[in-house]
DNA sequence: TATGAATGAGAGTTCATTCAT
DNA sequence: TATGAATGAACTCTCATTCAT
C-alpha cells in the first residue's frame, strides 16, 4: 500500500470550518445562513463556494473531523491489558470531551441532522460505530476475564454510556451549578452496572 | 380553590397540531414551512394564524401536550410501595413510549429547539424536571429501604436512565433489525447498576 | 323642500369611529388594520363590517364629519360686518383647531389619501371648497370695502392661509417648546399680506 | 480636511432608486409594494435587497436625495446682497421646483412618513431646517436694512412660505386649469406681508 | 482564488373581506 | 346585531446558489 499522502487542506478551508462551527454553535445549523459563514470567516460569500460545494459540504467536514478525534479514544479502548481501568479512563476523558460546547452542541446538531440526511448520517455513524464497537470489545474482553458482568448485547451497553457522557455534557452546558457531584454518580452508575 | 375550568380547545387546534406532528416527523421542524403545516392541516394558510400565534406557538403547544404525557409516569412513580418494581415497570413503560417515532423524533426536535429557544426550554424543562425528581425520589426512597444503592445525586443518574432509554428509542428507528436483546441488556445493565 | 330628517347614527357606528380615529391616529391609515380597529373599539372583527362597508368607508366617515365642522367656520365667516375682524378672528380660531393633534394629523391623512383616492377627495374637497370660498368672499367684501388690498385670485390667498394655518398645526405637534410667539409671528404675517 | 471622496454608488442603486420614485409617485410609499419597485427596476426582488437594507431605506435614500436639491436653494439664499431680490427669485424657483409631480407627491410621502418614522424625520428634518434658517436668515437681513418688516420668530414666517408654496404645488397637480393667475397671487401675497 | 451582484423560490406573517352561526 | 373562523392574496425579507468579472 503507497503512503496515505493526504492532500493538504487550503488553511481558508479550515478558517472557513471554524467559522462555520462559531456559527453553528450560536444558532444551530438550520438557523445559520452561508451568508453567516462567510462573514464570520471574513470572505466574500462566492469564495466561500470555492472551497465547498456548498452549505452542507461544510457540516459534512465537520462531521468527518469531529469523527476523527473518536479514533484516539477507539485506539486507547483496543486490546486493553485491563478493560476495568481502560474503560474507566474512557468514561473520564469521553466525560471532558463531551462537556465541550462545540463538541456537546455540534454532536446534537450533526446527530438531529444525520436523521434525516443520509449523507451526513453515514460520516456521523462510521467513526461513532468504530467508537461504540471498541467500547463494545473492551466490555466483552472484561466480561471473559471476569471483570465484567456479562451482556447478551454489548453494543447496547456501550451505546448507553455514550448516551448518558453525551446527554451529560449536553446539561453541563445550561447549568452554571457545579456538575462534580453528578458527574461522580453518574461515573459511578455506570461503573456499577458493569460489575459482576 | 374554584375548579379549574379548563377552556376547552377548538377541534381546529388539535387537528393542526396534529398536521404539525406530521411535518416536523417528515421534515423536522426547521424544515418545515407555516405553508406544509396548513396544507397538511387542510386549511388555509392565513386560518392557523388564527388558532396559533406562530409557527413556533405551534411547537410550543406540541411541547407542551408531549410533558403532560410525562404526568402518568411522574404519578407512577410517586410514593412507591416497592421502588425497584416501579422503577422495573417505568423503565419497561418508557422504553416502549420512548421508542414510538413521534416521541423518540419530536423529542430530538423539541430538545435541540430548546437548546436556543428559552420558551421552548420553559415548557420542555417543566414537566420533564418533575419526572426527573420523581424518579431521583424513587431512587432515594430505594436507597432509604436498601434495596438500591445509594447515590450522592440522584437526579444524576435519573437523567441518564432517562438518557440511555430515550437513546434507544432513537436508535430503534433506524434500525429494523430485532432491538429485543439490545433492549434487554439496556435494561440489565441500568437495573444493575442501582443495586447495591 | 321636505325637512331634512337625519337618519339616526347607530351609537356603535361612532364608537367604531372614534377607535378608528385613535388607530389613525397612532399608526396612520394604511399602516392601521381593521383589526386594529375592531379591537380599540371592542368589537368583533365581523361586526364592524355591519356597520361599515370596509375600511375605506371608515376614513370616509371620518373625512366627512371632520367637513362638517368646518361649516361653523363657513358660518362665522359669511356676509361678514366687518371683514377684517371676521378673518382675523377666523385666523385665531383655525389655529386653535389646526392645531388639536387629531385634526393636525387626520388632515394629512386624509390629504395625502385624497391625492390618490377620488372617493375621498370628493368628501374632503367638498367642505374645504366652502371654506376656501367663504375665506375668498371675505377677502372680497373686505377688498371692496377697502380694508384688504385686492388680489386676482382670492381663492390662492384663501388656500395660502389653511396651508400656512394647517402647516404651523402639524409643526405644533412635534414641538414641545412653546409656539406662542410664532403663532403671533404667523398671524401678523398673514395679516399685514392682507393689508392695502 | 481630507478631499471628501465620495464612495461612488453602484448604478444599480440608482435605477432602483428612480423605479421606486415611479411607485410611490403612482401608488404612494404604503400602497408599494417592494415587488412593484424590484420589477419596475427591471431586477430580481433578492437583488434589491443586496442594494437596499429593505423598503424602508429605499425612501430613506430618496429623502436623502430630496435635501440635496435644497441645498441650491440654501446657497442662493445666503448672505444676499439684496434680500428681497434674492426672496423674490426663491420663491419664484421653488414655487417650479415645488409644482414638479415628483417633488410635489414624494414631498407629502415624505412628510407623512416622517410623521411617525424618526428615522425619516431625521433625514427629512436636517436640509429643510437648513433652508429654513437660510430664508429666515435673509429675511433679518432685509429687517435690518429696512426692506423688510421685522417679525419675532422669522422661521415662522419661513416656514409659512414654505408651506404656500408646497401647498400650492401639490393643488396644481389635480387642477389642469392655469395656475397663472392664482400663482401671481400668492407671490404677491407672500410678499406683500413682508413689506414693512 | 476572490468578489459581490444577480436570481427566484420560499420564509413567516398580516391583510381586508366574507360567511356560517 | 354580533361573533370569530375561514380565505388566499399580499406583505417584507432571507435563502442557497450561480455567474461574470
Amino acid at each position: 500500500m503507497p503512503p496515505k499522502t493526504e492532500k493538504p487542506v487550503h488553511p481558508r478551508k479550515i478558517e472557513i470550518l471554524h467559522a462555520a462551527i462559531t456559527c453553528f454553535l450560536d444558532r444551530g445549523y438550520h438557523q445559520t445562513g452561508v451568508r453567516d459563514i462567510a462573514k464570520q470567516a471574513g470572505i466574500s460569500l462566492g469564495n466561500l463556494y470555492n472551497h465547498f460545494k456548498g452549505k452542507e459540504a461544510v457540516l459534512a467536514f465537520i462531521a468527518e473531523i469531529d469523527g476523527r478525534e473518536l479514533s484516539g479514544f477507539v485506539a486507547d479502548l483496543s486490546e486493553p491489558a485491563d478493560p476495568c481501568a481502560a474503560l474507566e479512563q474512557f468514561i473520564v476523558e469521553y466525560t471532558a470531551y463531551a462537556s465541550r460546547p462545540e463538541n456537546a452542541l455540534l454532536g446534537v446538531e450533526i446527530l438531529t441532522e444525520a436523521l434525516r440526511n443520509p449523507n451526513i448520517a453515514a460520516i456521523f455513524g462510521k467513526d461513532r460505530g468504530q467508537l461504540i464497537g471498541a467500547i463494545a470489545d473492551c466490555l466483552k474482553a472484561g466480561a471473559t476475564s471476569g471483570v465484567f458482568r456479562s451482556y447478551d448485547d454489548e453494543r447496547a451497553v456501550a451505546c448507553t454510556i455514550l448516551d448518558a457522557l453525551e446527554g451529560h455534557g449536553l446539561r453541563s452546558l445550561s447549568k452554571n451549578l457545579r456538575m462534580d457531584r453528578s458527574t461522580a454518580s453518574l461515573h459511578k452508575y455506570l461503573m456499577n452496572g458493569l460489575k459482576p
